[in-house]
DNA sequence: GTCAAGCAAAATGTATACACTTAGGCCACT
DNA sequence: AGTGGCCTAAGTGTATACATTTTGCTTGAC
């Protein structure tokens, strides 16, 4: 139920000492955001604009704002009069959205290569794989580690994806982002010796890209990728999940 | 300049005569996707909420959700407390959206062939087929036939898309619609054999599906689109484009 | 003459009142 | 009893007033 988490927090509404970045339209986005994003939201249900606007303690002004560009993000489903609704994922559409995500890094990576990277982008992925190698070294996780190498591995892609220099790329891989359990961050539903093939393809990936070959790396992102959703569906077909994504937290 | 364009067409506000399908928010976010995608907006314009609502005779309202709908859609650049300017769209980003919807549509016609079509879809498909063959039987074209073939191209592409029931697949291909010059529909900047030439395409990628071969019907697809991509560039090349879309009407 | 600070105008963000549409139940009629 | 239309309540759509932020322009000091 989205009432709990959402009154659960503190009310927007002066939620930053200072008034800070933004304005609360953007504060109420990324909080429905999460919300749906987290599962937090019983699939289909009908989101009332008054309802949470006082739950938020906001006017129904930026409470629609939000809801119009969730809707555009594909996150809601709009129909005239009648309000928004939240979009159910099923696993079938969780696995097309990483067949799309891998066509998508996979072009990113060769556009990458092509264009090759400058001091700053190379140090990140540099520095993504020392620190991948460092955690994996010792052999097994502890506990926090798992959400370090998501960091660390969010690190790798984005960097990639920010060198093929491509806003439309990027924006469509943030769309695939936003089908719940597609996201490259969420390495939550896998065990310790899938980190570290997936962290091998990081190393593989990148050698192929400094050595000038754009195509190869094209199909070992693919290919790391389709093994990230491979993984995730035995997961899911294991805790019983039967159509529709589990919870991952 | 927008300004004219708009002040040109009737007001929104009781432009159905019973104030037919949707609200006023959809009437002007339809008017300014329009506006856009034409290129009647200079690039990097800002635009102003109260003028545009005098213009459609409506208030800021429906105005502000139009801009928020097509910021989500990426049309527009929107920033906090700064409004919304014209996002332009250089060439190299145009190449760029060819690209990607060659892969996107590539797996939806994969995806189309391994489901199979239904009767509707099949015969909507053919009479496609059927009426291109006759469009391009004279030989060369009259006044209105490239329009006339615009609908027929269009009615292929999106029934293969729709047969490919994936609904992310879908958006995201509507997403590189947006780029102006990038979509299937436009196909002014074409001459006769190209079409004709294009138009063969779409009985080969049938007859693969048919022959149920999902993998060469993903290959010719994506090839079909890059062999469009070339004729733009050439045909943009031509017009002396300097790196801008040039205007298609 | 240049730069900075402050002020005023304009533009965006928010709240709220009102209009219109939809949904659901009640009652009458068949 | 079932069905149809009306009627009311709830919810979304729109307009507008007000708050806040930005902008650029003036004015003053250096």
């Amino acid at each position: 139920m989205i009432e709990k988490i959402l009154a659960a927090d503190l009310p927007v509404r002066d939620e930053q000492p200072a008034g800070r970045d933004g304005t609360r339209s953007l504060s109420v986005t990324d909080r429905l955001r999460e919300a749906i994003l987290r599962g937090e939201t019983s699939p289909g249900a009908r989101l009332n604009e008054v309802r949470l606007s006082q739950m938020l303690d906001v006017s129904r002004t930026p409470v629609r704002a939000a809801l119009q560009v969730l809707a555009g993000e594909g996150l809601l489903d709009y129909q005239p009069n009648r309000g928004y609704v939240v979009r159910q994922f099923p696993l079938s559409e969780i696995v097309d959205a990483y067949d799309i995500r891998g066509q998508l890094e996979g072009l990113a990576t060769r556009f990458a290569a092509e264009r090759g990277f400058n001091a700053e982008e190379r140090e990140i992925i540099e520095q993504s794989l020392r620190d991948g190698d460092a955690l994996l070294d010792k052999g097994h996780f502890v506990d926090g580690d798992l959400s370090r190498y998501r960091a660390i591995n969010g690190n790798f892609h984005e960097t990639i994806l920010g060198a093929a220099k491509n806003r439309m790329l990027s924006e469509m891989i943030r769309i695939c982002h936003h089908v719940p359990a597609s996201s490259s961050r969420n390495i939550i539903a896998f065990e310790f010796r899938d980190v570290r093939r997936r962290h091998d393809d990081h190393h593989r990936i990148y050698e192929t890209i400094l050595a000038g070959e754009p195509w190869r790396a094209e199909l070992q992102m693919r290919e790391h990728v389709a093994g990230v959703k491979s993984s995730l569906v035995q997961q899911l077909r294991q805790r019983g999940a039967a159509g529709e994504a589990a919870d991952d937290e």
